[in-house]
RNA sequence: CAGGGUGUAGCUCAGCAGGUAGAGUACCGCACUCGGAAUGCGGAAGUCGCGAGUUCGAGUCUCGCCACCCUGACCA
């Protein structure tokens, strides 16, 4: 992409309603739009970072067998009178009236439409275990929306909704969840760890959230420090194992971890003062057992190996990408704007070409830009004739992990300068090695 | 939802002894060809959130409404 071609509107000045690193800076570097409280539109490069953290998610979700579909945003109120929902959400539900004075509501959560689908058509244990997932807008009429996209009423969530024959397979199909929650935020360039989460009148132990840790987190967690050192699962995990996800499950949970509501002073006290870390962080995943309370009212049943009926067993399994783009900016960032992990970067790098007109400059900066199209970097190129100093600190704003500086004074000994965004480090070499450099994605960025 | 605050140019803000609106920046044009957001000159740009009221006259005072922000209780 060429710059001079891009809708890229670029705030110098911090908007004053933004307090928070993440809001002001995806408001700074173009990314959104407010249009209403809570209420954001995506402009081009928050689309593009969006797509790529919805990728990671669904590349993640599809690896431990979920199964993607998409639910309306709009849902009729018969199918939240039947759970009997309806009249439990309040104010927060977003209640609409269409042209036949149907009562319809705008999506908060989808358990009622997708168990309506599930019993739709699943009749036998056999078709078990089933976990079906979406990706798609939600509405909660948030009484007080704030920090930008972490907070907003109109948000994205991928939510999965598992579908067992009983309480073993189901939390089967949570571990699952778990092991696939910490490869998308380990993907995502977060540190990320699970905390035990109010199950509320379900009971047990099957909920947990899974809390980012950066300094402007919304909650208070405690936890111990080997979380900071432990492995994600690779690519390569078995999530057919049951035992090897119980394993996985097991290990990440051992250790002390806890927010603020859930936390316990006499287990925290067990675990040795020098082990203990506490932080903010915020939440950027939960998952949730809750069994039967949504197919006993709506009658999702199957078939089991015994002949008779059984109200199936399910979980649910939300991560907010929205909130996600914002975490990764609030963990990820300095006093000159973005650092996108390279995983998630709107553009893979940038070429600034100083001094456009000038036959060597844009000779050199069209050159890496092929190069670097053609090694699926897809970088943007700057050939707008700002001042230098204008160029960088828009560069650094966006926060692209590299940027290929071509100027006449490199050009004319055959260099240029590639900077490490992360790092700040900057190496002149000839645009050939830098194109190889970047293209093969060596450099931990 | 309770408490507090703010609405003036795209953005950040000034103007408040009531007399009909200003700066910086961004934008457009010309010159400048420039290495860290401050090159010069010129230009365009505002129903002063909306509606009433007081007044000869309201961005400025009064009342009502709306929007947005902040603090708290609640949530991915």
């Amino acid at each position: 992409m060429r710059l001079s071609r891009y809708f890229l509107p670029l705030l110098k000045e911090n908007p004053k309603e933004a307090e928070i690193v993440s809001h002001r800076l995806m408001l700074r570097a173009g990314m959104i739009r407010q249009q209403a409280a809570g209420i954001y539109s995506m402009l081009p490069l928050g689309k593009k970072v969006l797509d790529k953290v919805c990728n990671i998610i669904r590349e993640e979700q599809n690896r431990a067998g979920a199964i993607e579909v998409l639910m309306p945003t709009v849902q009729p109120a018969d199918l939240w009178i039947e759970s009997g929902r309806y009249n439990d959400y309040g104010k927060e539900m977003l209640r609409i009236r269409d042209r036949q004075d149907r009562a319809m509501l705008y999506g908060p959560t989808n358990e009622e439409m997708i168990t309506d689908i599930f019993r739709s058509y699943v009749k036998s244990y056999k078709d078990l275990p089933l976990n079906l997932y979406h990706i798609q807008w939600k509405f909660r009429d948030e009484v007080r929306p704030r920090f930008g996209v972490m907070r907003g009423r109109e948000f994205l969530m991928k939510d999965a909704y598992s579908f067992d024959l009983d309480f073993d397979g189901a939390k089967a199909a949570y571990n699952r969840m778990f092991v696939a929650y910490l490869r998308t935020f380990e993907r995502c360039g977060l540190k990320s760890i699970p905390m035990r989460a109010d199950t509320g009148p379900i009971g047990g132990d099957l909920s947990h959230e899974f809390i980012v840790l950066a300094e402007t987190g919304e909650s208070e967690v405690f936890c111990h420090r080997d979380y900071l050192e432990m492995d994600v699962p690779g690519a390569d995990v078995d999530f057919n194992d049951d035992a090897e996800m119980a394993s996985i499950v097991g290990k990440w949970t051992t250790p002390y971890a806890a927010t603020d509501e859930m936390h316990d002073e006499a287990e925290w006290a067990k675990t040795p003062e020098a082990e203990r870390l506490s932080a903010r962080g915020i939440e950027v995943g939960h998952i949730f057992h809750f069994g039967t309370k949504y197919s006993e009212p709506m009658g999702a049943a199957v078939t089991g190996p015994d002949g008779k009926q059984h109200n199936v067993s399910m979980g649910s399994y939300g991560i907010g990408p929205t909130r996600l783009i914002g975490a990764i900016i609030e963990a990820s960032h300095d006093d000159n704007g973005i650092i996108w992990p390279e995983s998630v970067a709107p553009f893979g790098a940038a070429i600034v070409n100083m001094k456009p007109g000038d036959a060597g400059c844009d000779g050199v900066s069209e050159q890496v830009y092929a190069a670097l199209t053609n090694a699926g970097v897809d970088p943007l190129l700057d050939d707008t004739d700002d001042r230098a100093g204008a160029k960088f600190a828009a560069m650094d704003l966006i926060g692209l992990p590299w940027q290929v500086v071509v100027g006449p004074r490199g050009v004319g000994n055959g260099v240029v300068e590639v900077k490490n965004r992360r790092t700040g480090e900057r190496q002149e070499m000839t645009p050939e090695a830098a194109v190889n450099m970047i293209g093969r994605g060596n450099l931990t960025a």
